[in-house]
DNA sequence: TTGTAAGCGTTATCAA
DNA sequence: TTGATAACGCTTACAA
């Protein structure tokens, strides 16, 4: 009874054991409590190294009613995007001290609640929702604590502009990056613009929106052409492709790089030439765009910073007892090989008027 | 004393109060356990819907000694292929009702450790590392239960070779892979080749090796000239396509997809034409390889696949008590547009054929 | 069929 | 400065 078969764990009892003092002290020694005199601390030290002791994170948890562990739910682990979030949200978590649990929820709004509900029952600290339907109240309910920040909503429920003012949220400037878009096109002599996105999401509608006001409110307004692509169009671009060669307009503003990319492909398959024939840009600045052929012209979100800052509201909340305000954060465009200047009226001949 | 306060949580008591029976009844009833009554048993469902009652996993992984939870490491998760194996391995983990919890090693050999020693803490069910330098051994004295597998490990003290029988391991069949693709230089006619990878990593020098041995086996055998690249060479491929231009080889073959796309980026940026010039060949199959320009001509391997089997390895390995095997999953040579068949005389290939 | 009670490994309270 | 003891919320012998 008193001694421990082999496979059996080491815990705490036995380290109090060797090093002959009571478990309660054991526990404040391994705690640095400055009660316990300097001796008796190096002793439990000691004991619990020569039994490789390994405290017990489950116990610890339940007693104290917290499990420094955070959840971070997101669409699609693969998605380049998503990927810089999860490891920069890791990142911040784990300098301090938290663990993080992770779900998948392939935009699938079953699967988003479950993972929810999962994190719930771990008890996670707070819980990050990156690019989901759900809006802010609805995955609050969700979490017991609502300690909850989502990260570039796409709730058609919540403002996005700057101004309004709302709780654990963590976006990005995408009006100003659209306005920084728009002054570029202008600046290029682009007149006949197409924006290609879904026309749903609310990130999308938002950024086409930013765009026509934008570009609608220089000196010479134009109007921009709408061209869908479903949402997973970038998969197998061909049906867009034709819809753009169709009437091929001076330059396309895609709704995320990953579309613009793959438009590029099916582009050059048809033919088309870019920046020649066509100019293209792209939004997020995902690694990939800094090296394609032609280089892309895109406007670079700071999606592990993203992560980061969720992390750290997260961890804010836990210490103040109520969620911080929205952050925006700003985004930067970058003009690349895909977007030109273009001759003054020479060259080719603008299709659109 | 008996009721409690608004934002106290509400646990296996209050449902057991609510239901009029007692907690041992309301936990049996909740599992469905077929000697409460059903009409308890509905009774206590409904007393749990009614007060929004979720369990606290923590108190019944202590009590069940399990937790129900896997870790992850790995180095980077915004790599892409990381990124697949972990959304291959939550998918597969969560399916079988297990969560998944994971740290970034940023190929740091200190962050490793004291990853593994947190999910040792976190008393995970089982460990999965991906592309380590750890080998199976040193992780597993660090994994308390020692249930760890290991994903395209990186260990030089692991074999690596298919004969080899090994536990806990999951990897593809680089070898393979080299195979096809020396045939395929051969069939291309190219004489020429040079291998570019940094000669440090096992699996490079492994598939080095392969691709070697492949090319001088063939009935014309032919040398592979090697073109140091340092680990991060992908990042700023300058120094690389300088070494390159030295002597311009027939095709290069890369390490991995990372390093072959960012040196077609490299080359073009110095006039050097692919494949007119040089082919260049890559090894992973990134999602982005299919729609580079030219597209890239690589051997797939099924990252999302390993890092379900990974998961379905530990799950085995929790049920019946022992590691399965070493895996090694095939890969399949895709040729795309960066190689192609040289001489004859032949004109440039038609795009989008 | 249901209830009582013990215990999972910690930490915090209260005494000494 | 240290030790006994009671939780934390759940599951499961053992009783009834």
């Amino acid at each position: 009874m008193t001694r421990r078969g082999a496979g059996e764990r080491v815990v705490l009892d036995d380290v109090a054991r060797r090093a002959g003092v009571s478990t309660s002290t054991a526990s404040r020694a391994l705690a640095e409590d400055r009660r316990i005199s300097a001796a008796t601390r190096r002793a439990v030290r000691e004991a619990a190294a020569d039994l490789r002791y390994v405290p017990n994170a489950t116990a610890r948890s339940l007693r104290a009613r917290r499990t420094r562990t955070f959840g971070l739910l997101l669409a699609d682990l693969s998605d380049p995007v998503h990927g810089l979030v999860a490891a920069g949200f890791e990142d911040e978590a784990a300098r301090n001290g938290y663990r993080v649990a992770f779900a998948a929820g392939q935009g699938d709004d079953g699967r988003e609640r479950r993972s929810l509900r999962l994190f719930a029952e771990q008890a996670a600290d707070g819980v990050a929702i990156a690019s989901t339907l759900l809006d802010p109240t609805a995955a609050r309910r969700l979490v017991p604590g609502g300690r909850v920040v989502i990260v570039q909503p796409d709730s058609p429920r919540l403002p996005r502009d700057r101004r309004t003012t709302i709780r654990g949220v963590v976006r990005t400037d995408d009006v100003a990056g659209m306005e920084a878009i728009a002054a570029h096109l202008v600046a290029c002599g682009y007149r006949d613009v197409a924006y290609v996105g879904d026309g749903v999401r609310t990130s999308d509608v938002v950024r086409r929106r930013a765009l026509e006001r934008a570009l609608a409110a220089g000196s010479a307004p134009m109007p921009v052409r709408w061209v869908r692509a479903p949402d997973e169009a970038w998969r197998a671009p061909g049906p867009v492709v034709d819809a753009i060669l169709a009437a091929v307009p001076d330059v396309l503003v895609c709704f995320d790089d990953k579309l613009a990319l793959s438009l590029l492909d099916g582009l050059r398959t048809r033919g088309v030439r870019v920046p020649d024939d066509v100019g293209v840009v792209g939004f997020d600045g995902i690694p990939y765009a800094e090296i394609s052929n032609p280089r892309l012209t895109t406007v670079v979100t700071p999606a592990a910073e993203m992560g980061r800052r969720a992390a750290a509201i997260l961890i804010a909340a836990v210490q103040t007892g109520t969620m911080p305000e929205a952050e925006t954060l700003p985004v930067a465009l970058v003009v690349r090989e895909s977007t030109r200047v273009r001759g003054d009226g020479k060259g080719k001949v603008a299709l659109g008027g």
